[in-house]
DNA sequence: ACCCAGGTGGCCC
DNA sequence: GGGCCACATGGG
């Protein structure tokens, strides 16, 4: 289904020594830090293509209302969800989604997030992407996040990222994820810091327009070098 | 007045 | 399997 091609995997570029010094250099990204499992899945919902400070105003305003938990969702209406996350952008399709969790693991497990993390990462993958409103990246976002699963987070960052520094070009999503997780420890708290770290590095350095004087890639000699301007770098990020 | 941000689904070819 | 489009806020 969503296995990657291994036989297509590119050789091994990737290596903890890129996690350790950017890890060292941006120090912990601190992403859904300490928050419990359903605050997380709402967060990844909320937080589709917007930026972060926007969902957790949405988020806030849930929880001053006391309407962030699954059975408070599951018993409000849409347009009284809908109004509290505004600041999250497609607020109403964004409620929808809210609701359409909450009904399916109260359908499927009781209400209980314990009982719907106890099933096979993989299997538990496929079933939130029949969800209407759960794609790949906020699905592996609830595994890896609210679920400690081992499922690496792709994006467009993460396609940026290998592409720049010539690891792997014009990759979809299941290939970029399935490249991580076979270079990489199968380790949680790596796949999340990771993520998270990259993120923040295209973000602020590896950006549209890159600075890379600042690049803390590049000071590694690691084999790495990287590609931009050299030829292409336009990323593709597509399933 | 632009631009973009921790996407997804639907429809077209 | 790719290319558009709707969704529809808030901060720089």
């Amino acid at each position: 289904m969503n296995k990657p091609n291994h036989n297509k995997l590119p050789p091994k570029k990737l290596n903890l020594r890129i996690f350790n010094k950017l890890l060292e250099c941006y120090g912990p990204r601190k992403w859904w830090p300490g928050e419990a499992g359903f605050e997380v899945i709402a967060g990844a919902i909320l937080a589709q293509s917007v930026a972060w400070e926007n969902a957790e105003t949405a988020i806030n305003n849930l929880k001053t209302d006391g309407m962030l938990s699954v059975p408070a969702i599951r018993s409000a209406d849409v347009e009284d969800i809908a109004l509290r996350i505004k600041s999250s952008r497609f607020y109403r399709q964004k409620a929808v989604r809210l609701k359409t969790f909450c009904a399916y693991l109260e359908n499927n497990y009781g209400g209980s997030l314990e009982r719907m993390f106890a099933v096979d990462a993989d299997e538990l993958r496929e079933e939130l992407l029949s969800l209407r409103g759960i794609g790949k990246e906020t699905a592996d976002c609830i595994l890896l996040y609210a679920g400690s699963q081992l499922s690496f987070v792709s994006d467009f960052y993460t396609a940026r990222f290998l592409e720049r520094y010539g690891i792997i070009n014009g990759a979809g999503y299941d290939e970029i994820r399935g490249y991580f997780m076979e270079n990489l420890p199968r380790d949680v708290y790596i796949y999340n810091e990771f993520h998270a770290l990259i993120v923040h590095h295209c973000k602020n350095v590896c950006r549209t327009s890159p600075l890379c004087g600042e690049c803390p890639v590049k000071q590694i000699g690691s084999g790495l070098k990287c590609h931009f301007g050299n030829s292409n770098h336009a990323c593709k990020n597509k399933g």
